[in-house]
DNA sequence: GTTTGCATGTAAACGGTTACATGATTGG
DNA sequence: CCAATCATGTAACCGTTTACATGCAAAC
């Protein structure tokens, strides 16, 4: 989903700022779902106020630059309405980590072991996200999403460890030297 | 992983034209980890011929515009090889659907059911896929890429398919009246 | 005293998609 | 006869990221 329509879903749950939504797309159940980076939220709100789709007032803030608080309009609503009819776009997923690991065969393995460890840290702390979304999630939709990715990642995450036996760590000599190679 | 190392990878595996290098990442054991269009191959190989990482020879072809095949380069090999070095870009999953589900509550019935309907099918089709990568894979890297990505679609399906059966189709009579509703 | 968090924004660059243009061959 | 497959390419557009610019307050 495009920022734009992010952006108005959040705003559907109350008022926020442009730091809040980066926020919120970075950390809460949203989190593993869509990305968004200050260099693109902050043009999409003064774009979407400029529709009328949401509104602003200005707070001023103690120190530091003043505080812009959005607002969703009625307008809003029904753009965000019109965004989640007709076609999604489909999914996409698209992973340096898996590619890499078609190539493993050209890789030492010292550094396909570093590679597994680091996928294998990423995933932990996606499912430490998730886990805390799942804890706090209000509607039954919120439990799918967040239901959902735990079983990906959680899976995901089971071969891979399985996975990991298999391989020399490179540093150490490896557990089974009958294992060496194994990748080649 | 951008077009340009994708391109390198596959030539490793013996010398392609674009054409063939787009059905490989639309269908292969890369198909769920990465996409390119022609858009984004044939400018991207033109460069790289530049920049002598691959070569091309022209075949004359029965009809129908020349032949192109690349050959990768050892300059090529190398660049490649460095691009799986240094630090990877980290995974990234988009998904409208998901994304549209968190908003389930302000969905009708119907539209939740159809959206679900969708994406299974589109889960099923991307388990398809996996299935036959997963039969001609070849080295343990492959057979990771494979298993990995069929159990977190697999984990994913189920979540889905559970939870189906909890919202109203819309067009038929629900199954049991008390579950209307259930997404309010 | 330095890092982290709060808070906003801009401009250039990037990588990629979409649509268009062309045309023969093969299979249903 | 029409659709799909083979086969290449360009150009305009798109959304986004990255890097930069600024500055206070609180916590460590």
């Amino acid at each position: 989903m495009d920022v734009r329509t992010v952006c108005l879903g959040l705003l559907l749950g109350g008022d926020r700022t442009g730091y809040e939504i980066r926020k919120q797309v970075d950390a809460g159940a949203l989190a593993h779902v869509t990305e968004a980076s200050f260099g693109s939220i902050y043009p999409a709100l003064t774009r979407l106020t400029q529709e009328g789709l949401v509104t602003v007032r200005v707070e001023p803030a103690r120190g530091g630059p003043e505080k812009k608080v959005y607002s969703i309009t009625p307008e809003g609503r029904l753009a965000f309405e019109a965004a989640l009819s007709g076609d999604l776009p489909e999914d996409r997923f698209r992973s340096a980590f898996l590619f890499a690991m078609l190539f493993a065969d050209r890789l030492q393995p010292g550094r396909i072991a570093a590679l597994i460890d680091l996928q294998t840290a990423a995933l932990r702390r996606k499912l430490a996200i998730i886990d805390t979304a799942l804890r706090v999630a209000a509607t039954p939709g919120e439990r799918l999403v967040a239901e959902m990715g735990r079983a990906s990642y959680g899976a995901a995450l089971r071969v891979l460890e399985d996975f990991r036996l298999t391989v020399p760590s490179g540093r150490a000599a490896a557990p089974a030297a009958a294992l060496e190679g194994q990748l080649l």
